[in-house]
DNA sequence: AAATCTGCCTAACATTTGTTAGGCAGATTT
DNA sequence: AAATCTGCCTAACAAATGTTAGGCAGATTT
């Protein structure tokens, strides 16, 4: 059976996350099935049991991954620009996040499309990768005020409800440009930078 | 089997359509089974096809009423500062917008979460309304900025995607009050307005 | 060469799904 | 009083679900 698109043969686990993931994000967690994922992986049902317990424990792994891409993301970019302004800061992290949730969409999505429609079990374990990074956003938001760059007046719990929902709405309009992507983070951050 | 919440006895087709709203917004579409919607209304599953085809008519009925529930408030709420300065009409259309959102949740929450996760066929019945609320809301922005109070070099596209990205992620922290609500308009609405 | 391990497959299982057919008590109409 | 209509119920159906048990060819180890 030469298939094209089964040259690594190998990392059949990750074959398996990619192809959850991205039934994940297109249908949610109960439509997407283990023989859909199989199909879509290349192998069959019963197989996937050989690398994962059950359904759920990939749906945790999936659900985490596409956390951890935007958390790692906007943490990176953070490193570089360490001592820059506020402003500067500011537009990195919008930007690293926004790249982030576009490159692994299919992880970020099911991500945050899913986060709230699954079983509670599920929700147990991917919710201290989430509010880790909520933390760490707020965190953000303190050094960019500190600077000065947001109004004193402005509350940053709000602010960061406003950003957070800007930049996962993106994913809601499916089939955005970069183009677009860009526009939109240049407005939300002359928006919110004094 | 007397049952405080069942005085009514007549309405059932809308108390269908209140469970289903319900279990929609929490499970979403593919989890939320007939027999689940049955047991909330306080039928038998059978019974439902009495007053509904379908499980998809009940789902189609439900997405659109949550769409028109916030598409009414912000046009009742406009009718009402016809002639007021460009703040107050976006004011106005932001905090009825995210009142409405609060208050009918289960429609408007099964709405918006489940639009991209249903069905093919499901979509093309909710889609026209969707579409018809998002034009509404670009032309109160074309005339809050047409009135000056939004800076001429915005881009009202991504102002609009913010508005919409902000208000409908409220959904997704539940159980917020009313207060941290309000919160979230003021803050957003100072950030737009000029 | 024998034994084990790897990685997948087939075939079944119990359960749950949307849906349908037929029945039945009470109210309403004739 | 007879007939019809209303609004619900029970019981079943075929299909699809997560999961398990057992098999099997090829590589690796002993």
């Amino acid at each position: 059976m030469p298939d094209a698109s089964s040259f690594p043969q190998t990392d059949m686990r990750r074959r398996i996350l990619d192809a959850a993931a991205l039934l994940l994000a297109q249908n949610g967690y109960k439509a997407t099935t283990l023989r859909n994922i199989a199909e879509t992986a290349g192998l069959k049902a019963g197989s996937i049991y050989y690398h994962f317990p059950s359904k759920d424990q990939i749906t945790v792994e999936v659900l985490n991954e596409g956390v951890r891409q935007v958390s790692h993301a906007v943490q990176n970019a953070l490193n570089d620009t360490k001592n820059l302004d506020g402003a500067r800061i500011m537009r990195a992290a919008v930007m690293a996040h926004l790249k982030a949730l576009s490159e692994h969409s299919s992880y970020t999505r099911a991500s945050i499309r899913c986060f709230s429609m699954v079983p509670e079990e599920i929700r147990q374990q991917t919710v201290e990768v989430r509010r880790a990074f909520d933390s760490d956003w707020l965190d953000i938001l303190k050094t960019v005020q500190a600077k000065g760059a947001i109004h004193t007046g402005t509350d940053l719990k709000s602010l960061h409800l406003i950003i957070l929902g800007t930049l996962n709405w993106t994913l809601e309009w499916q089939g955005a440009s970069d183009l677009e992507r860009a526009h939109l983070a240049q407005t939300l951050t002359s928006l919110i930078l004094v």
